[in-house]
DNA sequence: CACATTTGACCTGT
DNA sequence: ACAGGTCAAATGTG
């Protein structure tokens, strides 16, 4: 609620729609959380019903929207931020290779919209750009697991322009590395880290320089479970949302910020949310990407 | 010391 | 030619 009024003018009314069903399932999607928790015995399979059919709803207009709107693309419209990059002490460049690659033909890619870049994976910086008209720099993220398993997945996180405290997030690939390798994501109760990590990474105000970014995927007060169709443990406090809801959605997040995360490919399903009083194990099915 | 981040250099696609 | 993506040496951190 204070999200939504807090969110800037520069908004179109069709992106405030979208943010408006974003929270209202995101809410729909607390209040099933909560339910679920009091009653560990089945109790209320109905009414539980009737909230992922309002999610379900909730989302499928959010997710048509987007699509519709396909360039919810941050319109900077404002050029500025010159690259004027103090790229003036030449190394003494005796480098074989250096920046040969080969660059990835459009791989699955899927852009999210989320206050957090924590997501769960284990990621490591090897760059950041400033990007042509955008006030913010972009950072390039690979997963940890690249070299030891081969794992291509690579993330590009972009602070977005429009004042909110948002970061367009867009993952390329999927992880192949083995599920057992992640690392799991710290539930860090002090919000520092978190805001360190902000602040470092996309420079916030003033950072305190003791931190090290992407070690600290965690979100603060969020866990984060990412779920697929096979072969969850016990854990009777992930919530599955491949079944409840199908297969056929997105990511779905939820967390303190009431933060939306919007995709137009399921590639999996991620949530995001808020541990109520559950403390949870990090377990990561990626089971699909083996 | 091992590993992560920073950042300028360099490469590729348009 | 330029913007953006990646590399890798230098540097930081625990």
């Amino acid at each position: 609620m204070g999200f939504l009024s807090a969110w800037p003018e520069t908004l179109s009314s069709h992106e405030k729609r979208v943010v408006e069903e974003l929270v209202n399932g995101k809410d729909c999607a607390t209040q099933l959380q909560i339910l679920f928790h009091n009653s560990s015995e089945n109790g209320g399979p109905l009414s539980a019903q009737e909230l992922v059919h309002k999610i379900l709803t909730s989302f499928d207009h959010s997710i048509s929207l987007l699509t519709r709107a396909e360039s919810v693309e941050v319109s900077q419209n404002q050029a500025a931020s010159d690259y004027d990059s103090p790229c003036c002490k030449k190394r003494p460049v005796t480098k074989e290779k250096r920046g040969c690659y080969k660059r990835r033909k459009a791989e699955q890619t899927r852009t999210v919209a989320s206050a957090t870049v924590e997501d769960g994976h284990a990621w490591r910086k090897y760059g950041q750009k400033q990007i042509l008209n955008s006030e913010h720099p972009r950072g390039y993220f690979r997963c940890t697991r690249k070299y030891d398993q081969g794992c291509k997945a690579t993330k590009q996180v972009q602070r977005m322009d429009d004042g909110s405290q948002m970061y367009q997030i867009t993952y390329i690939g999927t992880h192949t590395c083995r599920p057992d390798s992640f690392k799991a994501p710290q539930i860090i109760k002090d919000s520092e880290s978190w805001r360190s990590y902000k602040m470092l990474t996309f420079g916030d105000s003033n950072i305190p320089s003791n931190t090290t970014a992407v070690k600290q995927e965690a979100n603060e007060e969020t866990t984060e479970t990412t779920t697929t169709t096979s072969g969850l443990t016990d854990m009777d406090s992930v919530i599955m949302w491949k079944d409840i809801l199908g297969a056929d959605y997105g990511d779905v997040v939820s967390n303190v910020y009431s933060n939306t995360e919007i995709t137009s490919q399921s590639l999996e399903l991620d949530l995001v949310t808020k541990p109520v009083e559950f403390e949870v194990d990090f377990e990561f099915d990626e089971s699909e990407f083996v």
